[in-house]
DNA sequence: AGGTTATTTGGCAAAACAACCAAACAAAAC
DNA sequence: GTTTTGTTTGGTTGTTTTGCCAAATAACCT
């Protein structure tokens, strides 16, 4: 693995690591229909603003989301939104394994 | 976020988890077009037998890899091709975050 | 200015992870 | 049946990640 190949799939994994953590593919989910700010992302949450503020900067820096402040408050959006079609397949891969479980009590 | 809705998204975060580490995601991309054995994984990186073979089990325990094993080795598979179906959307994130550096120095 | 609200930052302890080594297993070859 | 080959498991150590707290910052309100 050369050095070009090998930055492109480290980057890769960085976007894929970011979303690989329960709060934040939540965040990066409820971003889907346009952009929310932190206090409305926080509330459903029952963590400290700033482990939520911390997992939002995960996703930033990772490219995911952008946020923008506005007065007082940060708005944050999805900066690709395609990001979020892929969960039908990660879920066809849990429902795979499910299946596969439930083909061992047989 | 209720029992159900967690555990989804949890199943979900360890599939995009498990995918986030660079050897993973190498060792993913090199089963698109059929299955291989370890050996034949583990050749190019130059890294330990036993760090593949658990970094392996990883991506097998979130369901995105299956192993069988014929004669003495162990041939690996994706379970849900689909998986990397996902690639050229993460890879447009990451051309979203360099043409924005790129903007930056205008 | 002083106070309040929204969010980020820094610091810290606990937990999870990654990579290596050595040892265990399992199937094949001798 | 012992050795060799391919792979996994267990143990160790150093690094990274998480989540909470307290403190800092930033913009609004009075």
């Amino acid at each position: 693995m050369k050095g070009k190949q090998k930055a492109l799939i480290e980057a890769k994994a960085k976007v894929l690591k970011a979303l690989g953590h329960p709060t934040r593919l939540w965040l990066a989910e409820q971003l889907a229909d346009g952009e929310k700010c932190v206090c409305e992302l926080a509330e459903p949450l029952e963590a400290d603003f700033s482990t939520i503020s911390k997992h939002l900067s995960v996703l930033k820096e990772a490219g995911v989301i952008a946020g923008q402040k506005r007065g007082k408050m940060v708005y944050y959006r999805l900066k690709v939104p395609c990001i979020l079609k892929y969960m039908p397949c990660v879920e066809a891969v849990i429902e795979a394994g499910i299946k596969e479980q439930a083909e061992l009590l047989e």
